[in-house]
DNA sequence: TCTGGGGTCCTAGGACCC
DNA sequence: TCTGGGGTCCTAGGACCC
């Protein structure tokens, strides 16, 4: 038998905020940018939540709901930087850790009562150790499962603690609804209310072939969930082995529609270049590159190739993404969003050496060269002749490093 | 209301191979 | 001529999460 905790930070984004100007404690406050700009709330304040205000809805209508809240584009640089002492904290607890996203984690206590006593002391010991060394509230769930610890930790908000003992996980889920099963969203919610489901306890009450016959593998999942397992491959595993990214993506969304070939290859290049360097301080390959298109009606579209050689390069995946985007677009349908990806990753290195053409051996020590410069000076100084449709390999090794002003970046001609 | 950006996982058809 | 079964890869789309 298990003991898994999920560990949750409360109001996270604005927490951290209010630690570096206190004057926003108490307030209406709303992460996520401009009350006029296109786009959503990351994060709200509690007050603000009396509003009606919660993550995901779009800022414009946050405004309107809550027109006395203080709207702020926030720091992604001190979230990643407190979620790294988050992490910290947890692991002084445990050194099964992992952190599933910025500001929550599951931990196995599993065998740690001799140590850190019964499961509530343990709680309430890293509750105030995590206030302690961060400044911030979190909330603890506790169960067999992860399952049933996530959904511990949503009840136990804000800044409690909740215990779900052995042998009680189904009547625990039985009264919620099931939307709060992690993986039920608003489709399968609606699905489900179709057959007169709407507490997890009217799942937990259906014979398994009428979940399968009705939901396919899915539905065999959702019985095991209803029952606090973690049912599906989602949950599998041993905590704590879970690393390396899958996937790495940067997209944009334009603050008004545009159907300039010019802005939306630039874009797409610079899109393209963070995710190459990205995959170079993954020190990864990836073969297989990915275009996201979306359109003023929202319809969106993805196209992807499979490489027959994996890279890090930026001349590469920008030429690929390009390739991508000029097969995918008409030219003329005005475009909300353009995003460029990577996945098929490799750690590679090795026999390709010789193989390697001499051509991106010296591009790859060109952008090693950038990579170092933007790591001391910032991402900003340095910049390359990425919006041009010339070679980029050759440009790279003409001008490996254009400081501002200083490079090819004429655009037009 | 008018919908970000970064991810994960699943499904499904067709290609291709044995 | 009619016609297997299974496995894996490729590609597109979609649900979902924070």
């Amino acid at each position: 038998m298990k003991t898994i905790f999920h560990v949750d930070m409360d109001a996270f984004f604005v927490s951290v905020e209010e630690l570096f100007d206190p004057s926003l404690k108490g307030k209406a406050v709303v992460v996520g940018g401009p009350k006029d700009a296109r786009g959503v709330v990351s994060a709200a304040s509690y007050e603000a939540r009396k509003f009606g205000v919660h993550s995901a809805l779009p800022l414009r209508t946050a405004a309107k709901l809550c027109p006395h809240a203080i709207f702020l584009n926030g720091h992604p640089d001190r979230y990643r930087d407190y979620s790294h002492k988050v992490h910290g904290v947890l692991n002084e607890f445990s050194p099964k850790v992992e952190m599933a996203s910025v500001d929550e984690a599951y931990m196995d206590l599993t065998g740690t009562e001799r140590l850190l006593g019964p499961p509530l002391q343990a709680a309430h010991r890293l509750h105030l150790r995590m206030k302690q060394v961060t400044g911030l509230n979190c909330s603890v769930g506790i169960a067999t499962s992860r399952l049933v610890a996530k959904v511990s930790s949503d009840q136990a908000k804000p800044n409690g603690i909740l215990w779900v003992q052995p042998g009680l996980e189904a009547n625990f889920l039985a009264p919620l609804d099931v939307r709060r099963i992690p993986g039920v969203g608003k489709v399968t919610e609606q699905k489900l209310k179709d057959y007169g489901i709407r507490k997890v306890g009217d799942l937990a009450r259906l014979d398994e072939p009428f979940l399968r016959r009705r939901f396919g593998q899915w539905g065999l999942a959702l019985a095991g969930k209803s029952h606090g397992m973690d049912a599906g491959s989602w949950f599998d595993g041993d905590i704590g082995d879970n690393d390396d990214p899958k996937s790495i993506s940067h997209e944009h969304t334009f603050d008004t529609d545009t159907a300039e070939p010019m802005e939306l290859e630039a874009t797409l290049a610079r899109l393209a270049e963070k995710v190459a360097r990205r995959l170079r301080e993954h020190e990864f390959h990836a073969n297989i590159v990915h275009l996201k298109l979306r359109y003023k009606d929202f319809t969106t579209l993805t196209r992807s190739k499979t490489l027959p050689q994996s890279t890090q390069l930026d001349h590469e995946l920008i030429a690929e993404s390009r390739h991508l985007f000029r097969q995918a677009w008409d030219g003329k349908t005005p475009i909300r969003l353009i995003g460029t990806g990577v996945s098929g990753f490799e750690a590679h290195e090795g026999q390709l050496g010789l193989l390697d053409s001499e051509k991106n051996q010296r591009a790859r020590q060109a952008l090693a060269a950038v990579d170092r410069i933007r790591d001391k000076y910032g991402e900003k100084s340095v910049k390359l002749a990425t919006g041009l449709t010339a070679d980029h390999a050759e440009r790279v090794h003409e001008n490996p490093v254009g400081l501002p002003g200083k490079g090819p970046r004429d655009k037009s001609k």
